[in-house]
DNA sequence: TCGACCTTCGGCAGAATTGCCGACTGTCAG
DNA sequence: CTGACAGTCGGCAATTCTGCCGAAGGTCGA
């Protein structure tokens, strides 16, 4: 027999646990790709990935608890860290740039084909930044309408950055609503949204975003 | 008769009822002042000093929810603030710089006699710094022992330092004890030494004055 | 006019934080 | 050796936060 030459090692993080399972298959299926783990959430797989040490990763961008974006964030801290490819749906515009921002290598769109997740494992392996057609159409598009390299914090609408500033001094939601007079309820919402725009889930991160670290 | 003079006006923050009331007397009883309110938290007091707009108002240090210290930080953003006399018991040095810092005005130490207590109203109603000889020795003495100016961040342990690292990257505790390999319940122990040191009481607090706001 | 936001408000459940209590070990200075 | 800290760990209760749902009125531009 000939010696086996090193397959390339693959981790899976995406919480919908059919499609999960089928990414593993695709994977499995390939004679050169071994799947050494696959997750349903960042949590799970950053903390199993320093021990797997994938070469690649492919990550939903839609991750219930901390999402995507921030889990690239994470894991490219890892020496050495894996090459990641991001699985997302069309809309998702906007993750796109902080995800390569972040360090993410290409993309997918979903539903994905075997052959082009196979081919894109391959792309990024050899170094490559894979996007399907439609994606980096996306990306120049975008890159077009003058999003270079904005701060987050200056999407904040003005509510949102004046209750960001109040979270900053350490007000507690109910504090905050009687600063500017209105309901908790109110507060809660716009917080939320600031989370959401800031691809943070609590109050510690979005300071941190917003008093730029 | 005579036109009387205005008197000095007066707000109590004390969360011991028996002090409290105790001080109302002292303040009632005396010609030329008049208390105008009384509160057992600084919460409460925040929200009412701007409407009561006192003259001279005396704040115990050791406040349950928001600490003397916070609350005299606030009220001096108040336009125009009140004069603060802050009530303490004699070991608490520390609480005395910051609050000098902050902008207290004199301090008196409990138990505070009626004699005292009015001399040091009408003494920093006049412009004056009133302080016991007591505080004013511990205040020197402190001094003379290398504690100008310094950061309240540098006064935290290493092991605090770190620990607030991970929680101005926006790690909850269970994140922070798996990066640094300690339980919950010691992450726990070590934010609640933050806090302290920091006279803060949330994260965002403490990160807002980690990062220098 | 229609959609896309912004702003406002509410409920609910689960998760996380915070405060306060206790304990033990080790180190280091006085 | 004693006292003061730093660091470790645990439990418990109350509070707060977070996520996800729904709703409604306003503005503004396509």
């Amino acid at each position: 027999m000939a010696v086996k030459q090193t397959p390339i090692t693959i981790a899976i993080i995406e919480d919908d646990a059919g499609l999960r399972e089928s990414l593993r298959g695709i994977v499995q299926r390939a004679p050169d790709c071994r799947c050494v783990g696959a997750f349903g959430s960042a949590e799970e797989a950053l903390q199993a990935i320093p021990e797997l040490n994938p070469t690649v990763v492919l990550m939903d961008i839609n991750l219930p608890g901390m999402d995507g974006v921030e889990c690239v964030r994470r894991m490219v801290e890892l020496e050495p860290h894996p090459q990641i490819i991001m699985l997302t749906v069309h809309e998702d515009t906007d993750f796109i740039f902080e995800s390569l921002a972040a360090g993410a290598s290409g993309y997918l769109l979903k539903p994905v084909r075997a052959v082009e997740l196979l081919a894109a494992v391959k792309n990024v392996h050899a170094g490559g930044a894979p996007m399907t057609s439609s994606i980096a159409r996306k990306v120049v598009q975008s890159f077009k309408q003058a999003k270079p390299s904005q701060n987050e914090v200056d999407e904040l609408s003005p509510r949102e950055q004046e209750i960001l500033d109040y979270l900053a001094k350490g007000y507690s939601y109910k504090e905050t609503s009687e600063q500017i007079g209105i309901s908790y309820s109110t507060v809660h919402t716009h917080i939320e949204h600031i989370y959401h725009k800031l691809h943070v889930r609590s109050r510690a991160q979005a300071v941190a975003k917003y008093l730029g670290v």
